[in-house]
DNA sequence: CGAAGGCAAGAGCAGTGCTCTCGTTTGTTG
DNA sequence: CAACAAACGAGAGCACTGCTCTTGCCTTCG
């Protein structure tokens, strides 16, 4: 299959130099914030005018929606790589772990760009249908190892941890506030198996990576400083208590 | 006991006009957002030119680090008053459940105030020493519920629940790497009573604060859209969860 | 009463996002 | 190959921002 049109230069240097755009914009975003960048900035950083960005960026919004993206794809590759990395596929809390210290250790190297992802979005602003997909990333993952260890069936059940029990009150409340969310990851293809995997437990994960974003959050926005003192200890504990909770059995020997 | 001086004409009215500053930035920033908030467009709201405003506030962040002040202590009293309304002191669940509820009542009402105070923060800007007091509020009360419970016995202690084994691996991590913060909070006298609390339910009541702000801060963020289709059920359901891994007995009838 | 200091107003500086116009370069088509 | 059209970079310009400085007015206190 052909290209659908060959690739003339100034497409090619069309590409390159939006690339340099957004290469130069990620980089002021590292230290500057979403709110501080500057368009004028960038153009400088780029040896360009600031009109002459306007080519590739119809605003600085389109600007920020394309690092946005970038951003998401980035971290959503982190956590991919860090459940990848644990050889041994059937160690579902080694898995939990790895891909969780990604996501932190990713936030951590990054901290503009989890900024944009996670903090305060600009009011007037809403981000485009094309974020969301690049979004879902990083939850598939470490919803994708919650799935992989039930499956296996290496999460508890009911009786063994009191907080499965699927007569507790509340439960179908979760369930059907989330049902959309269900739907959406039933739709990506994700849970492929069917229903085989319950809604209590996609909805504790869901909760456990609302509290892995908090404390990522809390970390890197100052709400810790002078409250938490061993950053990384505190998150490892974190996670561990989060595997528990949601019934993920122990690491064998310790 | 005397005011330390008498209050002249110009004194009474440089606190009117401050207050009317502020109260005019507040209502921007209801729907604008920290960043796009402006100090022209402030002053112009209160009938004065924009060097005027710097005569009370000596740059735009010291106006924003007085709203943060009065956000956190507007939302310290939000928290309070949720606890305080459950005449039954004793009823410890519905005084949790009061608590955050009222936590969010006030984050969905006032979004402009909760982006200001959880939002990602300027990069360049620390806040104050005097920010930290107002900002423990809200956590105080949550904790003071959890204390007040667990000395009437109302908390479910090892054995019961899973999550409460003393012995499990990470607690002494826990423990030791939010020190500071347990440090902190003794050093207030909110924990009057000695050691009483066990350390171990202070770190699980930080971490059930933690769930309540990333649940919060995804839903007035943006990131539950097209997820979670009723969000107040969704948050009570995330409530009673988090109050049950607590450990803290369910309500009586239901 | 008179000096001192708080106060509002205005001009001005450097910076911002964004629009428009102007030649130039590049690609496509007759 | 020549002609047209589209894409492009540069620059000027508009309205806006935070912030500084100077100029007078007016309250306060010795």
């Amino acid at each position: 299959m052909q290209l659908p049109k060959a690739r003339t230069a100034r497409a090619l240097a069309r590409d390159q130099i939006t690339a340099d755009i957004l290469a130069a914009a990620r980089r002021r975003l590292a230290d500057e914030g979403p709110a501080e960048l500057s368009l004028r900035a960038v153009a400088r950083d780029v040896g360009m005018v600031s009109s002459a960005v306007y080519r590739y960026f119809a605003s600085r919004d389109d600007l920020l929606t394309a690092l946005l993206v970038l951003a998401y794809d980035d971290l959503g590759s982190a956590a991919e790589e860090g459940d990848a990395a644990v050889s041994d596929r059937d160690d579902f809390w080694a898995r939990w772990s790895a891909a969780l210290r990604a996501i932190r250790r990713w936030a951590v190297a990054n901290p503009g760009d989890y900024a944009l992802l996670y903090g305060s979005p600009v009011p007037g602003y809403a981000a485009p249908q094309t974020t969301i997909e690049p979004a879902v990333r990083v939850i598939l993952v470490i919803l994708g190892v919650v799935t992989d260890a039930h499956r296996a069936g290496a999460i508890a059940g009911a009786g063994t941890s009191a907080t499965m029990e699927s007569d507790a009150p509340g439960a179908e409340g979760l369930a059907a506030s989330v049902a959309e969310a269900i739907d959406f990851v039933r739709a990506r293809g994700l849970l492929e198996g069917e229903s085989d995997v319950p809604v209590e437990l996609v909805v504790r994960t869901l909760m456990a990576w609302t509290t892995v974003f908090g404390t990522v959050s809390f970390e890197l926005f100052g709400h810790l400083v002078g409250s938490v003192s061993d950053l990384d200890r505190y998150f490892d504990a974190v996670i561990e208590r989060l595997g528990r909770d949601l019934g993920l059995v122990a690491p064998h020997g310790r």
